[in-house]
DNA sequence: GAGGCCGCGTACCGTACGGTACGGTACTGG
DNA sequence: CCAGTACCGTACCGTACGGTACGCGGCCTC
């Protein structure tokens, strides 16, 4: 290729601190005017122009795209390490998990992007549900999936197989909320709330797979 | 009023075969073309004038009321009587709304009428979303709390709250599968998945809630 | 301090789509 | 046989919005 090729700046790495403070914009307008983002009323939040936006995301598309992404960089913070469980420190690494994954679903942001995500899917090419999907359920799968096999080698939980043992945590965590949330129900939950229900769904979890230690 | 009041045609009460017909060809358009449905398409589709819609429906979003209210109308049917409960009958009972439960939101139909429900949730005037809710999750929950609490009358079944109760069945027997779909994941179950899914369910509900006739 | 780049603001274009108007045809009641 | 009505087909209108073009000001480099 020549020298002239105007080399493609749309994001595909980290956006700089600029890109983000776009991307913040961008989830700022999603929370507050639903979900009819116009590329006009972006440029206009985050000052800056349309033709800016087209350079660095492509369409609207790429924007979306890499809001999902941004959003999702955030969410993935929390430690890891598995080592040495007891019973005590299982349970509340469980509830530790269904505390947060309830706040993120819970959260203005997460059902606007999830909207976006589902009315996208539903127009083919609809990436934008895989990403979602990938850092949603399958990442606090993924998060979650060791814990529960630690959880076994310490002999404080039963089951064949870890995704079917965590597809149920999943449930009796989430129920209906999700559901309920997108399809606009109030249900306003405050933390206090959060926290007994993650707690009784990890009693029920345990209830059903634990064991005590033989 | 006068005798010239145009009178308001537009779909409240049961639709005309007709109309049926036009509401038939929204679900199939739906279904095979994604959500970006145009009143050209579906007036194509249905062989009738857009003018016919708007004087039936009002607006798209009539349209879509009506069509989401007769999808609804078609899968309310099942029989009702609670009486006389022992436990396998509970269970089967139980089975049986799980299984239903599956097969309908694991069906194209309802994921693609979820999605426009939730897509118009987020753009206000949300009432699809109030619908769809009212039909899908409310309905069941209607219908299964009765059954709970003929179980626990029975002595089958010991909960405090029939809705807290419903809502663990209801996260047993759905788990991450909603959601997914909602968002693309292809995950399609055959009869047998299903059945053995709800089996599972109701088994894990009854071990949190069943208890053994005192 | 002159050229070049980046990016803001704004004006502009094309099109898709919601909604309306209108002519033509079939049926019904008087 | 003549209104009146219902409804189909199609042409049309207005607008919102995705995407592009262009001018101008600030900043960086040589």
């Amino acid at each position: 290729m020549t020298a002239t090729a105007p080399r493609d700046e749309t994001v595909h790495e980290a956006p700089s601190a600029r890109q983000q403070a776009v991307l913040d914009a961008v989830l700022a307008l999603l929370v507050e005017e639903g979900d009819q983002l116009t590329m006009d009323a972006v440029a206009r939040r985050a000052s800056c122009s349309k033709e800016t936006l087209y350079k660095w995301f492509g369409d609207r598309d790429g924007l979306l795209t890499a809001t999902v992404r941004w959003q999702a960089s955030r969410v993935h913070a929390g430690r890891e390490a598995v080592g040495a469980l007891d019973a005590a420190t299982l349970r509340e690494r469980l509830l530790d998990f269904a505390v947060t994954w309830l706040d993120v679903i819970a959260g203005r942001t997460s059902v606007v992007l999830n909207r976006i995500a589902i009315a996208h899917a539903g127009s083919r090419k609809g990436n934008l549900g895989a990403i979602v999907l990938a850092n949603g359920r399958l990442a606090i799968g993924g998060r979650v999936k060791p814990v529960l096999e630690a959880g076994r080698t310490a002999g404080l939980l039963a089951f064949e197989d870890s995704e079917t043992a965590f597809r149920t945590f999943f449930g009796l965590v989430g129920r209906d909320i999700q559901i309920r949330l997108l399809l606009g129900d109030a249900l306003d939950l405050d933390a206090a709330e959060i926290r007994r229900d993650a707690a009784r769904a990890v009693d029920q979890f345990l209830a059903l797979y634990g064991q005590a230690r033989p």
